[in-house]
DNA sequence: TGGTCCGGTCGATCTCGTCCACCAGTCGAG
DNA sequence: CTCGACTGGTGGACGAGATCGACCGGACCA
């Protein structure tokens, strides 16, 4: 995980289509040294994936709301967890230090999605309670934060 | 917008990178047919990019949090906005219907960068308070939702 | 009936991806 | 000091993919 390293990771965030061609002109290596660096960043699990970015709205996912969950005493966090797992409509799940152990991102079409997919989670054992936020706008979404100097782990 | 386009979009949402010719083969047409689809897709605003998938810790970004912003009555919210988004540690902002107007989600090295990042954000004019949420750990982040039948707009 | 538009196919050509052989620098052991 | 292994790069060859233009057939409408 050196600079160029960087620059690759940085270059495919922006646009994950780049070209192997494309990044050995931009850092000046061959094509096949940078193919190769690229599969060891994959199999070093820091490029984990590529997505196309998709307009919600375009494709009918016009909701965006944030939903809080509250959980009791007899929480099973698996158990929940497997629970919001199968739920398709939940794009990010995090676990949170906080009285809201969970915070999950949603897309659903209508205001009547949203409602059902509350009482859904209102119907998971363990759930006390949800607390629902509906976005209004997105002002930005998954900007990718240049990486710098600093790097986690001792990769390479 | 039809059945085609739709399996091109969850395809690509799956793998960004996916070949025209690999595209081609799984709905049944030919390479050219496809890239005509997917440029339209993305003139449309449909598609509007293509990210490589990142670990945040693999690039030393260990630390991910959920961060409210309480404005005063006196907040102009085009200021606040533009002072957010010459942020670089907030990865996505949403604007919501609440006590709380934004939500952020920011991520940084080490928690001395979130105290000075958090202290950042209550000197933007405007912001009475912040509200900042830990997370413990991702379950799952960004998962694509197949689209379905029902589309948005009446793009053609 | 004939013209036009839309979306697709086909074929040619150029670029890209990918594999392999080879090479230079580094490091540790004998 | 020399040898060998290892790492990371280059260059060439070949197959696959991208891309462009020409053509084709069905839908629609005058």
């Amino acid at each position: 995980m050196d600079e160029i390293d960087r620059t690759i990771v940085n270059l495919l965030r922006a646009d994950g289509r780049t070209s192997y061609a494309e990044l050995a002109r931009r850092v000046g290596l061959t094509a096949p040294s940078v193919q190769d660096r690229v599969t060891k960043l994959e199999k070093n699990g820091v490029i984990t994936g590529y997505q196309a970015v998709v307009d919600p709205e375009a494709v009918g996912l016009g909701i965006t709301a944030l939903i809080g969950i509250i959980p009791d005493s007899s929480a099973d966090h698996i158990e929940i967890c497997d629970r919001l797992r199968a739920m398709t409509e939940i794009e990010s799940c995090y676990f949170l230090a906080g009285v809201e152990c969970y915070q999950l991102k949603v897309r659903v079409p209508k205001m009547a999605d949203l409602e059902r997919l509350i009482h859904r989670l209102g119907g998971i054992p363990g759930v006390a309670q949800t607390r629902t936020t509906i976005t209004l706008s997105t002002k930005w979404e998954d900007r990718p934060q240049p990486v710098g100097a600093e790097d986690g782990r001792g990769i390479d």
